[in-house]
RNA sequence: GGGCUCGUAGCUCAGUGGAUAGAGCGCCGGACUACGAAUCCGUAGGUCGCAGGUUCAAAUCCUGCCGGGCCCA
């Protein structure tokens, strides 16, 4: 951030002196090879058009501008086709190093929302049984976007949204009760339509030892006592899923509470006086033509019963009127067909833009190189929390927030649960336990110990060779890419920075001996080190994953001959 | 049949207008009498699905086709 926005300053100078404007498409970035400099412009390219000059001659002249005023720039090149190649001085990279100090844990953290109130809604699968793996993919995106949000100056709230209304409900209501039936003894009909997973019986069993009369209860209500008792627990058993993911939402919204307040029935007059929702053949319509949908879509049956469409206009319909500028909603990919009609819908809300809609891709879970069968009761680690158990949290938050949500995943759990190479997360979190194994041993040098050494001229003396100075490139890039990652929503940019910034800094330890290279360079290697520890730490948080001090203390140690128990016991 | 989405190294994936397309794994070969070898260094490996188009510049944008996944009918 500072190093772009400086050059932007001081190009913006030049180019104002010539009477030229700051280009669209201006991109500053440092280039793909290490031989072109620090950072790279492309301006002299996008503006010799209208500064009828060719691209090479305008950057050539645009070099020699900055050259001339500046002090912080220790070479100004031109390359290729019109390339601006600048090179910082040692000075300006020490710099970073006092920024990354003073900030601590919160390196990394800008204004750029200027507190916009945002939610983001995700996981909200219908509590009709545990969350699978998917679920989890959808957690750690939500979990994780909401802490890039926060970092960059967002006003954030999670939600999630309970489908606790309508056919699905009805359904699970009487699933629990026709097992209950069964558990009873009393005949009951196939239950070839109806949720038959092991934790509708448990449910059931539950329900009847609670409630030993429930049998000789009108059926309506029984069936009710059923459904009321299956949500609950079901609902109780993805919260404690998701907090063992480290996944917690601010708002539970129920559905049912929205049909019950009456919101259901207010959009629908809001649309109707704008024309926007119309009745025919007894049913009610939305307009949705208007907003580039292929057809009409019915909000309201003919039978009376509402469509899922209906309760989510009202749903989102809510979320803006309780304040939110922005929404981000995430779903599952199969959902992709309903993405144009919401937004169609918001539209007519008033709210064009204004929600976002992130698809999660399915995730396949492999084990021995064999996929597992998801989605049925069938596999044996196909829920999340069995998955969790057996991986670790950080792993497989790690893994999901790898890869951007818009391509298939491929989640081996053989591969994640290895603490090796094959598996990024633990080449993070060694790097950054690494430093803090240094710092625990400089602590105990003879003589008092050795600490870091504070920011300042005598410390940058010793810190000016080249891999000193690419770590001091890699820990200035840290602002840019969270802001770049909160802007893209895309916090896979986060966890393969940190897998580069793990890279330099095993590098760096190779090649540099820091205890026994003499009390002062140790100490000033010790202040570099050390800011690369607090960003590592900075940057796994926004992942959500722990930042062990040691290997052996990381959050969630999966023990080799505990996993299977842990299995059985905990899911 | 219509639509969405993906197609990059043997494998898993980055790279969404810039320079000679990258990383990890896997293969092969090296590095511990020092801070954790869960590490590091090196070699080999690619018509960026195919064909056109736009641009000074295309893996990236546009069109068509082929192939995988999904949604709808």
């Amino acid at each position: 951030m500072k190093a772009k926005q400086y050059l932007e300053d001081i190009l913006r100078r030049a180019l104002e002196a010539r009477g030229l404007p700051w280009p669209e498409k201006a991109v500053i970035e440092p280039p793909r090879e290490r031989k072109f400099g620090d950072y790279s412009a492309n301006v002299a390219m996008l503006l010799a058009g209208a500064a009828k000059m060719k691209p090479r001659d305008l950057a050539e002249a645009l070099a020699a501008d900055l050259a001339g005023q500046d002090t912080q720039l220790a070479k100004v090149e031109v390359a290729g086709p019109g390339f601006l190649n600048v090179t910082f001085a040692p000075s300006f990279w020490h710099g970073i190093l006092a920024d990354v100090q003073a900030a601590g844990a919160a390196y990394g953290a800008s204004d750029l929302g200027r507190g916009q109130k945002v939610q983001v809604e995700y996981v909200s699968a219908n509590p009709t049984g545990p969350l699978h793996i998917g679920h989890g993919r959808g957690a750690a995106l939500g979990d994780s976007l909401a802490r890039l949000l926060r970092k960059t100056g967002h006003n954030v709230e999670c939600e999630y949204y309970v489908n606790d209304a309508g056919r699905q409900m009805r359904i699970l209501g009487d699933s629990v009760w026709l097992r209950l039936r069964q558990l009873a003894g009393q005949d009951v009909p196939d239950l070839e339509d109806f949720y038959r997973g092991d934790y509708i019986k448990d449910i059931a069993a539950r329900v009847h030892r609670e409630n030993p009369g429930i049998l000789d209860l009108p059926e309506a209500e029984a069936i009710d006592l059923c459904f009321v008792a299956a949500v609950d627990e079901i609902l109780a058993g993805i919260k404690k899923d998701l907090a063992d993911f480290r996944v917690g939402h601010d708002v539970w919204f129920s559905e049912k509470s929205l049909v019950e307040a009456g919101r259901i029935d207010e959009t629908f007059a809001d649309l109707k006086a704008r024309d926007l929702a119309f009745e025919q053949d007894g049913a009610l319509w939305f307009r949705s033509t208007a907003f580039g949908d292929d057809k009409d879509r019915v909000l309201r049956k003919s039978s009376g019963e509402l469509t899922y469409f209906a309760s989510d206009i009202a749903y989102h319909h809510d979320k803006f009127k309780r304040g939110f500028e922005r929404v981000i909603d995430i779903w599952g990919a199969d959902h992709h067909g309903y993405v144009a009609r919401m937004q169609g819908a918001v539209e007519a809300l008033g709210r064009k833009g204004a929600l976002q809609v992130i698809l999660v891709q399915l995730v396949s879970l492999l084990k021995d190189g064999e996929q597992v069968a998801m989605s049925t009761r069938a596999g044996k680690f196909e829920t999340l929390c069995d998955v969790v158990a057996y991986v670790g949290a950080d792993a497989a938050r790690f893994l999901f927030l790898s890869r951007k949500s818009d391509s298939q995943l491929e989640f081996d759990l053989e591969l994640v649960r290895r603490k090796s190479m094959d598996n990024p997360v633990f080449y993070v979190q060694y790097a950054h336990a690494r430093i803090h194994s240094m710092l625990r041993k400089a602590a105990e040098q003879a003589g008092g110990g050795i600490a870091p050494a504070a920011p300042g001229a005598t410390a940058y003396e010793h810190l000016s060779g080249e891999d000193d100075l690419e770590l001091c490139r890699m820990l200035e890039r840290f602002p840019d890419v969270v802001a770049q990652a909160a802007e893209a929503l895309a916090p896979h940019q986060v966890s393969h920075y940190l897998s580069e910034l793990a890279s330099a800094l095993h590098r760096y330890y190779t090649r540099h001996h820091v205890l026994s290279a003499g009390p002062e360079i140790a100490s000033a290697r010790l202040l570099l080190l050390s800011c690369v520890a607090a960003t590592l730490a900075a940057g796994l948080d926004l992942l959500g994953v722990s930042a062990p001090e040691r290997m052996d203390q990381a959050s969630d140690q999966v023990e080799g001959q505990a996993a299977g128990a842990a299995d059985d016991a905990a899911c």
